[in-house]
This record gives structure tokens, C-alpha cells and sequence, in this order.
RNA sequence: GGGCGAUUAGCUCAGUUGGUUAGAGCGUCUCGUUCACAUCGAGAAGGUCGGGGGUUCGAGUCCCUCAUCGCCCACCA
């Protein structure tokens, strides 16, 4: 074996300069291409998809949570020695794309897309799409993701592509992918449907308009008028009927049943307003009834109302959607604007009228009132309501309306043709993955929601009416009778298209949904269509169809159909490529809760269909971040922190520790977060008013800066104050810590000469160093195992800190000035630093590397490497343990295994000893006030067993207490006057001879008696209760006696104490 | 309305199958910079574990209940 040279190390900063080191780790990664991973069947594959970021626009601190969390396993499994694939890749994200796109160039240059055409639309979205990629991309990288570059896919280029299409002609041709004509939810802005997961709510103050509808001929005894209430009048222009319910009695007395139902479970504060309603609701019953029974009647005998302003006659029906107990009881039916309405409409056959323009204007159905924006509409018909007599009364409401989350803009439910996919088979077998634990969900509380979500089988509603995605690959053509339709088979026979078309295209007859032909020719509807789909729509077949006059459907997918073929379409399938047959299913994906039904659930649908194999084994769900009042952060609210601010301003290794601390399993995570004065850096608390503002003037040196990431037009001279939080200050300190700690290590390796280690003949302070070594080292890998990642984290910061920073370095400063003991030293320090570095460089991976590389040059030949080996063949045989040639990069450097045997609890607990003399001295030294300049002397009075350890460490109470060891044993002679410390196993007497100060010491005293005497009293009382000396298991009783015989022994010697210094 | 989760120090969070005196970091206070690190070191103060009830010899931990907050799903004209 060729040995590379020691070198001395050059003088380094004592500061980490995080830039600086970053970017020349990332050259190194770069050269190296370690992240690639190619087929190599002698090893185990680990893989993982990426969570494909939207090229919407930049990364924010949920992608760094994200991201961070899956390099922290991809490099731990690459250690490990798998072959490691993390995929990487970008997501075309449809609507949010299209929408940032489109209003920009509303913005910029007062255009539409229409202006502009579907072509050169799409054509700017792509430019847009590579500009934010290359961020994207960027931000990843300089965030150390270690993905497989190389490989980068996009949801949009021609690998997905095929996959996407293979998909759907698939899906079709087994009539999975049907068209129907569904109540969507338009968005009036983007002109398109949005699926329900992008809708939300929002309560706003509106209106509860009462209008009366006049009935047609009312016969005596019956009303003249019709009440019907709603927040939408403008609507009212498609009614197509007025509902009330068949059986009102029935209805009523079903929910008063439900009521005292509820009742039986309803907490004593519910049952009073639940027991008003019952009375109330029995109050009105008579009333109520003669009212509805009578309408319920009208509706049986045929009878019509005349609808106001659009003076058509429309039927009053009998429907047990109308809910006699709320409102008038009478409801009016719109079935082409609402959900419900639609349902009744389907029932009693109704007409369906639009009577809205895509663009959310009013159209030829509305009569006079076409061409209006709804919200005018909407004035427009009151007026016209309220001057006809017609309006009853209006109340005021607040009301929850639907919006879309792209747009910010109202929802109108509007009737259209779409695409769905048929859920229930898909279902079925995705339920099944996780039910069998194929699929593993972590933690396992979200299982539910995926479980509950598809049990529903909601069909999937695939189409959006937008120019950016997968073009849906369907061609389609209407026949307006029989013989059209016989036509249409002839040219499709010609064109070699039939049902045994096999692989490239696919017909599906579609029959209208209206039987009734007089009522298809007065809507203008066809007989049927007939859909052709192409198994590539690149295929010279659709030209030859266009030719045919079938015309391809305009739509696109819906985004979540291309990301939910991710894990497959990224490894080549349709084609059983050797990358898809080795990394395939992937070993885990990590990802947050909000995409668990619209994400997770449809990649294991579309595995188990296309591939016939789970997607991942495990499923990780990590919390969400959010500000320091509990709310999500985002670009909008002001409050949104952008990665790349925190690695300038902290480094990526702090922003990813901080990330990975985060991680905890029960709770989403509070990150309070400050604005950054561009021109003093002074950096204050965010609150929810300074943050809606669009400029803020620092409270420091009193400059305007602008607040918000996209900044109004006035606010643009304004330098942009950036979005921190001081949260990170703790990961970047260690990162420093870890750091100088290297240093002092890489310091004093001048001479370093690598040798094997021979257990059995270190001190202590080595046997305890292994044994903390080997326990964190078992801690940490079955932590990650377990995706603890923040319990990971918290066991190497306290190792790395307090146990080999504050003691193991510190006692090493002695030996290693003693040339009998330098050369072991040495070997042990590079070995420690050596494995320390192996085990941080998951969460933190630069710092990691920067000092690998220096320790390379410092101590080329070390570690064990050989060890870790043979204790993963499950051999514990220390003799293997012979230096080795060290990795020339860390990331693929082995992952530590230490041999069960380096854990030696005693020697841990002997050192624990040593830990409370030193702090107890310190303790004293501080509340006498005497400086670290004073050496003090102190004796000790202990076990000889004890004795023997703290003995050979009298060196270390100097070095790191300056206090001198001057008697120790079981008979000594205290000085005096001294303070005294009685500890567990030891009686600690520090010499004041010179320096004392009895207030002081007699306080600490009382103190320390206080705390005694308080814990013995909890302790006695325990042992004068008989219940738990008899029921209590015998070890807790016994171990109770026992503290409470130590402690007295120690309370002895404070009061002896006490009463010498009186 | 259904479901999930949370409530522990001034702040952000840990807290194993119930078992001695409930922990960490930040912040605060005191002291300290030749000797890896002031992005540091030493030490201190600070908690009736959201309220109430129960089970148990013993509850931050298990059960019930109330309160507050967050999220997801379904929604009433």
C-alpha cells in the first residue's frame, strides 16, 4: 500500500469561513461525481425520488427541511456501502407555473395569454421553467444535496413524457379514463378548473337575499309566492326548478331525532343550545308544516313558478335535498352552478343552463343581464328584485367562499367536460400496500388519512383547461346521428384504427348523458363522440386524424399525474431498463403531510398499476416550520425565509443541523423569525403588523427598507431587508466548535505515526473516550434507522461538545506535551477526530469534508477502517484494528461500527466521578469568587476503588480547575477552614485558607441542605407508607433506601460543616 | 360536523415500557480572554409539566373531562 506523505498542516482561521470552505468542497464533490450511482449488481442499492420542487419559483425553508433531511440519509446509506440513487428533479407544476407566467405578462406588458397564443405562451413558460430550474438546482446544491446529478429529470421532458402517455393509453384502453360532464370548480381568473385540493375556503361578510318567487295560477288556500333564500341571487337567472322537500313531517322528525341523539353525547355545555334547538325547532313544527305540506303537494300536482326577471316557468319539485328545517324550507335548484343543485337536477331530469362566459362574465342565458361581471350581476338582479317588489329581506352573513389558491380569486362551480380515473381497482390496491405494511408510513398517525382518503374512491379528475403540461393524447369526433357515427367507425377501420389497434391508439364511444333526442337537438347535443387515444400523440396517426376531423382535445394533465408516475417514469419505465429492475421500488421518500393523499397515495396507485410493484418501502413525513406565531410561513405573508440567506448568512452546515435538530416527531416546529436591517445588520423580532408593512424602518439606525420579497413599485429604490432568524446562531457555533476543535487536533499532529491500539493498556480517560465513542456511534445509526433524526442529532452535539471538546481535548493538552505519552495521544486524537468526522457528515457535510481533507494531509494513515468491517461481518475482534489508508473524500468514507466490547459502562460511571469533583470545585471557586489565576488545594476522602481512578487524573484538576490534589483516601485530614462537598461516593474539601468568604460558603451550604433535606422527607415519607413498601417491586423500594442512607450520610457532613463555620 | 396533533423554564423544544430531586439550547445574571474556539469557558437563577377529576403504592407519562391553539377532511341554499 502506497502511504501519501504526512504534511504539516498550514495555519488556519479560527473562524470556520463557511463560504470560502463550501465552495471548495463542492469542486471536490463535483470532480469526484461520488453522487452518481450506476447499476452495480455486486452491491446493495439504497434510492430515493426527490420530492420534485415546482419551477414556480425559488426554494423556501420547507424545501430545506425537506432536502436536508434526505442528504442526511442518502450520504449515511452511501457510508454504509449501498449503491445510493437519489433522483433528482423539477416539477412543471401546471397551474402555479402557467399562473406566475401569465401575470407577469399582465404585469409587464398588459397582455393575456390570449394575446399572446398557446404556442408562444408555452414557450415563455419554458424559459421561465429553465430560469428557475437553474436556481432550483442551484439552491440544492449549494444546500450540499447530494443527488445524482447526471440524472436530473423534469416532469415535462421526454422520458416523463412517454411514461406519462403510456399511462393514460393504458389507462383508456381499459376504460379506467373515462370523459364526463362534471360540476368543476372554475377559476375565472386562469379560465380553468382547479381540482378540490386547490380550493380553500374563506369566510366573507356577504348576504342572505330572501327573494319571492310568484307561483303560477295559485288556487285558493295556496300561497301566492314561493321564499327562497341564498348568498348567490345573480344564480337565479339558471334556475331550472324550486325544491321542497317530498315529506317535510318525515324530515323534521328525523332531525329532531338526530338532535336528541347528539344529545345523549353532547358535553353539558352543548346539551343547552342542542335542547333550544329541539325547542325551537317543536315550536315552529305546526306552522312549519301547514306551509311545506301544502308546497310539497303544489310540487306532486305539477305545479310551476315564475322565475323573476328571466320570466321563465319553472316547475316546483319535490326533492329531499330541500331541508325543510332551515330557511323558508323551499330551495331554489341551479343545477349548472352548484354541486348539489346538480345532483337534483340529474334526479328530476332538469334542464341545465349556463349562464356564465368562461372568463366569469355573464352570457346569452342571462338575458339583459349578459355580458356583466358577476359581481355587477349580482347588484344588477337585487335592483331589479327589490323595484319588482320581489326581495323579501336581506340579512346580513358571513359566508364561506370557496377560492381558488392559484388565482386568490373567487370559485364559480361551473359544468364541464373532463377526464377522470376510475379510482376504485387503483384504490383498492394502494389501500392494500400500506394495509399488508408493503408500504410503511413514519409516524404511523398518518396512515389514517391516506387510508380514509382513498377509501373514498373518489374518481380523479385529470383534465385542466390550460396550454403548460401533458397535452391529454385523445382525439376526438361528434356524431349527430347514426349514420355519422357508422362514418366514423368506417375512417377509423381505414386508418387501421379498431379495437385491435394493440399499441398505439384506442377507441372509446362516448353516448351522450341526455337519452331524450328532442332535448338533445334543443341543447345542440351529439349522439355520441368518439375518443381516440394515441400511445404517442407524436404518432403520424394524429395527422392523419386531424385529417379525419377529429380535433385533439385542447386540456392538459393535471400536474399530480406526471409526478405520480416520479419513482418509475425517472427510471426509464415503459421500458424495464436496468436502472428500474435494480433501484426500483425506492427505498424512501421523505416528504410533508399536505401531499399525502394529492402525492403519496397516486405514486403507490400508479406503481402498483404500471410497474406492479410499491413505489418506496417507507414513507417519512416531517413536520412543518412555521413562524414564531404558529403560522405557515410564505412569500405572501412576508414571512417566508429564503435558504440561501441563511447559508450566506449562517452556512449550509448550520442551516442543515438546524434543519435535521427540527425534525422531532410529535410537532411541526416554531422558528420565530427577525428582518435583517440591510444597512446596519442589525437584525428584530418580526411581528404580525411590521410584517405586512411594505417598507419598515430599522429601530436601530433608523433607515427605510423594503420588507416584502416581491416589493411594490414605490418601494423598489429601497435595499430589500433580508428574513433571518437567529434560530440557526446555535448550529453555526458548533459547526465553528467542531471546527476549532480540529484544529487544536490537526495542531498537534506534527510527528503523528500511525499505530495500532491496544485496549487493555490505555488510561481512562481513553477507555471512557471509546466507550462514549461506540455507545453514540449505536445511538446515532439506530436513530436514523428509526427517522429520529432530531434524537440523532442531539446525541452527536452533546458528544461532540461537551464529551470531546469540553474533557477528552482538555485532558489531552497535558499528554500531549509529554513525549512519553504524545505518540499515543496522537494516534487516539486523529482516530476520534477521524470517526467523530464520519459520524457528523450526514447532518453537516462540508465542515465534515473541509477537515477530513486537512486530516488527510495531517495523519493520511489512521482510523478504523478495518474494524468497521470486520464488526459489520459481526466479528468483535479488536486485533483487526490496524490503520488504514483514509478516503480521499469523507462522503464516501465507511460508516462507523464499533465493537459492543469499547462500551464499558463502569469506566463511565468511574469518569462521571471524576466529572462532579471538577464541577464541585469550580462551583466553589465561583461562589467564593476566587479568580482562575488562584490555584486551590483540595483534598479528598473516598473508597480506594475510587481512589485508584481519581488518583492518576490529579493532572487534570489542575489543568482544567487549576486545583491541586493534595490528599486523597479514606483517612485524610480535611484542611482548614475548607468548603466542603459531599458527592456521591466522595467528600470533596477545598482548602480557603486565604480566600474565605463564610457568608458565602455558608449559603451554598444551606442550600445544598435544603435540596437534601427536602428529597430525604419525599424519600421517608415513601418508606413510612406501607402500600408501597408491600406493592412497590422490591429493587425500587431497595433503591430508595438506599439514596435516602447516602443522602443522610451526606446531609451529616453539610451540617457538620455548617456548624463549623458558626 | 368528522379526524389528527399540541399545551412542560421568559423563548424554542426533549422527556424511553408509570419509579430517586423533570432536562437541553437560546435569553437573563455573576465571573473569566497569552496557551483550538468570546461563534468561547466556569457557574447561577428560572418550572404547582394548560385547568379539573380518576386509575395506581407512585402520574409530565395511562383514562375521563374542560379550556386554548394548529392542521387535515367534509360542508348548509
Amino acid at each position: 500500500m502506497e502511504t501519501r506523505q504526512t504534511a504539516p498542516t498550514p495555519e488556519l482561521a479560527n473562524r470556520y469561513d463557511f463560504s470560502t470552505q463550501e465552495a471548495e468542497v463542492l469542486r471536490l464533490w463535483d470532480e469526484r461525481q461520488d453522487y452518481h450511482a450506476e447499476v452495480d449488481r455486486t452491491k446493495k442499492p439504497y434510492s430515493m425520488v426527490i420530492p420534485p420542487p415546482n419551477v414556480t419559483g425559488a426554494l423556501h425553508l420547507g424545501h430545506a427541511l425537506n432536502n436536508s433531511l434526505q442528504d442526511t440519509l442518502i450520504r449515511w446509506r452511501r457510508m454504509q456501502g449501498y449503491n445510493t440513487l437519489w433522483m433528482a428533479g423539477t416539477d412543471h407544476a401546471g397551474i402555479a407555473t402557467q399562473a406566475v407566467v401569465e401575470r407577469r405578462l399582465k404585469e409587464e406588458e398588459g397582455k393575456t395569454r390570449h394575446d399572446l397564443g398557446r404556442e408562444a405562451l408555452v414557450e415563455r413558460i419554458w424559459s421561465w421553467k429553465d430560469q428557475y430550474e437553474r436556481r432550483i438546482l442551484g439552491q440544492l446544491k449549494s444546500l450540499g444535496a447530494s443527488c445524482d446529478w447526471p440524472r436530473t429529470r423534469f416532469t415535462l421532458d421526454p422520458m416523463c413524457a412517454r411514461a406519462v402517455f403510456a399511462t393514460f393509453f393504458d389507462l383508456f384502453r381499459q376504460a379506467w379514463i373515462y370523459r364526463g360532464k362534471k360540476l368543476v370548480n372554475w377559476d375565472t381568473f386562469l379560465q380553468t378548473a382547479v381540482s378540490d385540493d386547490e380550493v380553500f375556503n374563506e369566510t366573507v361578510k356577504g348576504h342572505f337575499w330572501h327573494i319571492r318567487y310568484p307561483v303560477i295560477d295559485p288556487q285558493a288556500g295556496e300561497p301566492t309566492h314561493v321564499i327562497v333564500a341564498t348568498t348567490r341571487p345573480e344564480t337565479l337567472l339558471g334556475d331550472t326548478a324550486v325544491a321542497v322537500h317530498p315529506d317535510p313531517a318525515k324530515a323534521l322528525d328525523k332531525v329532531r331525532d338526530e338532535l336528541q341523539e347528539k344529545l345523549t353525547k353532547a358535553s353539558d355545555k352543548e346539551r343547552t343550545e342542542i335542547r333550544a334547538q329541539i325547542e325551537a325547532l317543536a315550536a315552529r313544527r305546526t306552522e312549519m308544516l301547514a306551509g311545506l305540506e301544502l308546497l310539497a303537494k303544489m310540487a306532486r300536482a305539477g305545479r310551476k313558478i315564475l322565475l323573476p326577471l328571466a320570466n321563465r316557468q319553472i316547475p316546483l319539485i319535490a326533492d329531499i335535498w330541500a331541508k325543510p328545517e332551515l330557511g323558508s324550507g323551499c330551495v331554489k335548484i341551479t343545477p349548472a352552478h352548484d354541486p348539489n343543485d346538480y345532483e337534483v337536477g340529474r334526479r328530476a331530469n332538469l334542464e341545465m343552463i349556463n349562464i356564465m362566459h368562461p372568463d366569469g362574465t355573464m352570457n346569452v342565458e342571462a338575458g339583459a343581464f349578459a355580458g356583466l361581471t358577476i359581481k355587477d350581476a349580482r347588484k344588477r338582479v337585487v335592483a331589479a328584485l327589490e323595484e319588482a317588489g320581489l326581495l323579501d329581506k336581506v340579512e346580513d352573513r358571513e359566508i364561506e367562499l370557496p377560492h381558488s389558491d392559484r388565482s386568490k380569486t373567487p370559485i364559480e362551480p361551473l359544468l364541464a367536460n373532463q377526464w377522470f380515473i376510475k379510482m376504485d381497482q387503483l384504490a383498492e390496491n394502494a389501500i392494500n400496500a400500506v394495509e399488508e405494511g408493503r408500504v410503511q408510513i413514519h409516524p404511523p398517525r398518518y396512515t389514517r388519512s391516506y387510508l380514509d382518503w382513498l377509501g373514498e374512491k373518489r374518481d380523479w379528475p385529470v383534465s385542466r383547461q390550460l396550454w403548460w403540461g401533458h397535452q391529454i393524447p385523445v382525439w376526438s369526433k361528434p356524431a349527430q346521428d347514426r349514420q355519422e357515427l357508422k362514418q366514423i367507425h368506417d375512417q377509423l377501420f381505414e386508418l387501421g384504427i379498431d379495437k385491435s389497434a394493440g399499441g398505439r391508439a384506442a377507441v372509446q364511444e362516448e353516448p351522450c348523458d341526455e337519452s331524450d333526442p328532442a332535448k338533445r337537438a334543443h341543447l345542440k347535443l351529439p349522439l355520441a363522440t368518439v375518443h381516440v387515444c394515441l400511445s404517442d400523440p407524436a404518432d403520424p396517426l394524429s395527422q392523419a386524424l386531424e385529417s379525419a376531423g377529429f380535433v385533439r382535445d385542447p386540456d392538459v394533465l393535471d400536474t399530480w399525474f406526471s409526478s405520480a408516475l416520479w419513482p418509475h417514469s425517472t427510471l426509464g419505465w415503459p421500458e424495464k431498463t436496468p436502472e428500474l429492475q435494480y433501484f426500483y421500488p425506492t427505498s424512501v421518500l421523505v416528504t410533508s403531510r399536505d401531499i399525502i393523499t394529492l402525492w403519496v397515495a397516486r405514486m403507490v396507485l400508479t406503481g402498483l398499476n404500471n410497474v406492479g410493484e410499491i413505489p418506496f418501502r417507507d414513507v417519512y413525513i416531517h413536520p412543518k416550520i412555521l413562524d414564531g406565531f404558529g403560522e405557515t410561513m410564505s412569500k405572501s405573508k412576508g414571512n417566508g425565509i429564503d435558504p440561501l440567506e441563511i447559508i450566506n448568512k449562517f452556512g449550509a452546515d448550520a442551516l442543515r443541523l438546524s434543519m435535521v435538530q427540527m425534525a422531532t416527531e410529535t410537532q411541526d416546529v416554531r422558528l420565530p423569525v427577525q428582518f435583517e436591517c440591510p444597512h446596519c445588520g442589525h437584525s428584530f423580532e418580526q411581528t404580525k403588523k411590521n410584517r405586512e408593512l411594505p417598507a419598515v424602518g430599522c429601530p436601530k439606525c433608523g433607515v427605510e427598507f423594503s420588507t416584502q420579497w416581491a416589493a411594490k413599485p414605490e418601494h423598489l429604490e429601497l435595499a430589500r431587508g433580508a428574513v433571518i432568524s437567529e434560530r440557526f446562531e446555535v448550529a453555526r457555533n458548533f459547526v465553528n466548535k467542531l471546527w476549532n476543535a480540529a484544529r487544536f487536533v490537526l495542531k498537534h499532529l506534527e510527528g503523528y505515526e500511525p499505530a495500532p491500539i491496544q485496549l487493555a493498556q490505555l488510561p481512562v480517560e481513553d477507555r471512557w473516550l471509546l466507550s462514549r465513542l461506540a455507545s453514540v456511534t449505536t445511538e446515532v445509526t439506530q436513530r436514523l434507522e428509526q427517522f429520529k433524526f432530531a434524537e440523532a442529532a442531539r446525541s452527536l452535539y452533546q458528544f461532540a461538545w461537551d464529551d470531546f471538546c469540553s474533557f477528552y481535548l482538555e485532558i489531552n493538552k497535558d499528554r500531549l506535551q509529554d513525549p512519553a505519552q504524545r505518540p499515543q495521544a496522537q494516534q487516539l486524537l486523529a482516530a476520534a477526530l477521524d470517526t467523530l468526522l464520519r459520524l457528523l457528515h450526514p447532518p453537516m457535510p462540508f465542515v465534515t469534508e473541509s477537515i477530513w481533507q486537512l486530516l488527510n494531509r495531517a495523519a493520511p494513515v489512521r482510523g478504523w477502517d478495518q474494524l468497521f468491517v470486520a464488526v459489520a461481518a459481526g466479528q468483535d475482534d479488536f486485533a483487526q484494528s490496524v490503520p488504514q489508508e483514509s478516503s480521499p473524500s469523507l462522503m464516501v468514507a465507511r460508516w462507523p461500527m464499533l465493537p459492543s466490547s469499547w462500551i464499558d459502562t463502569a469506566c463511565e460511571q468511574q469518569f462521571a466521578v471524576f466529572q462532579s469533583v471538577l464541577a464541585a470545585i469550580r462551583d466553589i471557586r465561583n461562589r467564593q469568587n476566587i479568580g482562575p489565576k488562584e490555584t486551590l488545594a483540595f483534598s479528598l476522602r473516598c473508597e480506594s476503588s475510587i481512589q485508584s481512578l481519581l488518583q492518576p487524573m490529579a493532572g487534570y484538576f489542575r489543568a482544567m480547575a487549576n486545583a491541586e490534589l493534595r490528599e486523597i483516601g479514606t483517612e485524610i485530614t480535611p484542611p482548614q477552614p475548607n468548603a466542603v462537598a459531599s458527592l456521591e461516593g466522595v467528600d470533596l474539601f477545598v482548602d480557603l485558607t486565604g480566600f474565605i468568604d463564610v457568608e458565602a460558603e455558608k449559603q451554598r451550604l444551606r442550600k445544598e441542605q435544603e435540596e437534601l433535606t427536602k428529597a430525604n422527607a419525599g424519600r421517608q415519607a415513601k418508606l413510612a407508607n406501607e402500600s408501597f413498601t408491600q406493592r412497590a417491586p422490591a429493587n425500587v423500594v431497595e433503591e430508595v433506601r438506599q439514596s435516602l442512607a447516602q443522602a443522610t450520610a451526606r446531609l451529616e457532613i453539610i451540617e457538620q460543616a455548617l456548624r463549623t463555620l458558626s
